[in-house]
DNA sequence: TGTTTATATGAACATTCATACATACCTTTG
DNA sequence: CAAAGGTATGTATGAATGTTCATATAAACA
């Protein structure tokens, strides 16, 4: 009996693999899920929502914007992060909306 | 301006990055993508599909198994896997309908 | 019973990741 | 211009991960 083959190519897995690695983190996670909310925050909100220490936070944000999720702009001394890759909510709308294991 | 707080708990969204990370890998995201089109498959016919490694691919089946999203059945000498968790193909279908970055 | 096929296991190793800490850099304000 | 507030950066460290290789188990079959 045939395997059906999938469909998904190469090189688009390895980006989705890419995004949801960088999703993937309790903090990046609720990162997300705060922006999907706000439409913009600076690392000081985000940070004492989220009792998250200050270089560790600037840390997840970096990173996150390095791969395409986030945006950031000064002003001021603040910096807001938005969502740049609104698509990455339909994740945690799956994640929310599960009575499941996720 | 007040924060719209996050809605989803630190236990929701650790159990969530706990998922997303056993997916976020190109072979074990092909291997859901794999499993929603096959019923059952056996590791042998997934190999072949993919192209992956006898053993590296049993360790990428037991971790999964193991995390909650695949099952398996001997039958023989041979062991079929499927999917446990079919709320994870939602993921895929996130992937799979974007023209976006993921 | 010996051999082949299918799968699992375990150790070793390299790589990546998460976190903490110290410090630097801007911007605003006194 | 000094101090304070907000954010970024760099480094160190330990933990987790991905992969390979060698070997083990278990079923089928000659």
């Amino acid at each position: 009996m045939a395997v059906v083959a999938y469909k998904i190519n190469r090189e688009k897995l390895e980006k989705a693999a890419y995004i949801l690695k960088t999703v993937a983190h309790p903090t990046r996670l609720a990162i997300v899920d705060l922006l999907r909310l706000n439409d913009r925050l600076s690392v000081n909100e985000i940070g004492d929502t989220l009792e998250v220490e200050q270089s560790l936070l600037s840390h997840h944000l970096i990173t996150m914007k390095l791969k395409g999720i986030l945006r950031s702009e000064k002003e001021g001394q603040s910096v807001y992060y938005s969502l740049k890759e609104r698509d990455v909510t339909k994740l945690i709308d799956c994640i929310e909306h599960c009575d499941c294991n996720m």
